[in-house]
DNA sequence: ATCGATTGAATTGTCGACAAATCCGGTTCA
DNA sequence: TGAACCGGATTTGTCGACAATTCAATCGAT
């Protein structure tokens, strides 16, 4: 019985996240109902229904009697958010150092591996190397076992910061440095070190804040201004 | 423009959010769509909208043909909501030292006097107490500025800490001892300490949780089973 | 007598339609 | 020429009804 027999309302909950997150729904684009029913095929009660969770999930701002509108991220608002990352991923990794076993351990050892594998092939491939980050964040989230923590880290905080990277296509910044903290991290883990393994989580995080603060005074309103696009491929 | 016109599904959730909260929902209680629409006078399709915010604010759980049921949280859920606790205040309070104005910090002191006012006067007034304790972390979070951090403290964490006051009616452990630690935390806000001020907030929020584990080996399965009780007041 | 299947009722999921509010364009007046 | 006003059209909010699924109790069989 895994997920038995899931509704209207979250599938097309799911797809419009992965829609948003993606950026194939672009930042403030507003969220026509009679037009996503058509296109979804569905009626607008479980479309509703979809976009009152998105809401719940920050990621569509509702006003009542004016429409959804997808969010805009501004960078004070991506700064903000790793600050709360800083707080979160460092518990995280505290909590992990007690709980992660050792076999979790190797497997990041390995993940780290792979990651030093992809930089020294190809320098230039930012992709891989920010879904790696990812993936060793996700698994060192996941290795803490706490469902709030997780949930909070991997269900709401986590979509803004994909969302930016699509939008800004923003490139790995300093590969090398991130992977050899990731690797001193993995080390406080494997020495069961809870406040190192936080203190050095958080120093990670805080470096990739300061990066983004730095980007402030160059443009605070993101360039473009895209309005309609829903889904607009008919 | 304030609220210019809250919808129905807004206030009908706001509401049911007062109820779930202050424990007139009472935790695993099932929500009766048909009944619930009816005793609150409107029609099923905003209940379910209402339902669904409520479900990605963490109060309401749903299972696709079941229904939802108002959440349930075991000590052991709390406990790891403390670790939250910890970790995103301390990190208010860090924040807040920076941007918190003298005029606040001068409110946060008049608003301990009034605290060790009470304890003085009623010992036992754990209730005045309770509130003044939320009251005091309510304003350190404002004073941090960041939204984000805002809206996951105040908007989803505290609803679990809030129900499950009002469910044990937990008593403020160690009233005194609180007091003297929100006043270290105040001081160190004043001299714009931010690392003293994290420090602090976190080793106050570790005590509460340490007090709240200690009580896990006594009772895990909340001894009341609530399954019906709606609004069951009529 | 207990366990299982079957039928019925209740509840959830979905839909289409109506009412109210907002937005956009044209028109008119200063 | 510019701005305010007005009307239509679109869109959101709400409702009641139908279909599908789940739950519960009854009935029957071993």
């Amino acid at each position: 019985m895994a997920a038995s027999q899931p509704t209207l309302a979250d599938r097309i909950c799911e797809e419009m996240k992965q829609a948003i997150v993606s950026g194939r729904l672009a930042q403030g684009a507003k969220l026509n109902e009679p037009l996503l029913a058509r296109e979804f095929g569905i009626s607008r009660g479980p479309l509703r229904e979809a976009i009152r969770r998105l809401e719940g999930l920050g990621l569509v701002r509702h006003v009542p009697h004016a429409g959804a509108r997808v969010v805009r991220h501004s960078l004070e608002e991506l700064v903000e958010i790793y600050h709360v990352r800083e707080a979160l991923e460092g518990m995280a990794a505290r909590l992990a150092a007690s709980a992660i076993s050792a076999a979790a351990v190797a497997e990041l050892h390995a993940l780290l591996d792979a990651h030093e594998q992809d930089i020294a092939a190809n320098d230039g491939q930012a992709y891989v190397q920010q879904e790696g980050d990812f993936d060793f964040h996700y698994r060192i989230i996941q290795a803490a076992r706490n469902r709030k923590l997780t949930q909070m880290l991997l269900g709401d905080l986590y979509h803004p910061v994909r969302m930016y990277r699509v939008q800004a296509s923003q490139r790995a910044h300093r590969p090398k440095r991130a992977l050899t903290e990731h690797r001193r991290i993995v080390d406080a883990l494997a020495d069961r070190d809870g406040e190192l393994a936080e203190l050095l989580m958080r120093r990670h995080i805080a470096g990739a804040r300061k990066s983004l603060a730095a980007q402030l005074g160059g443009h605070d309103a993101p360039p473009p201004i895209p309005v309609t696009s829903t889904t607009a491929r008919s």
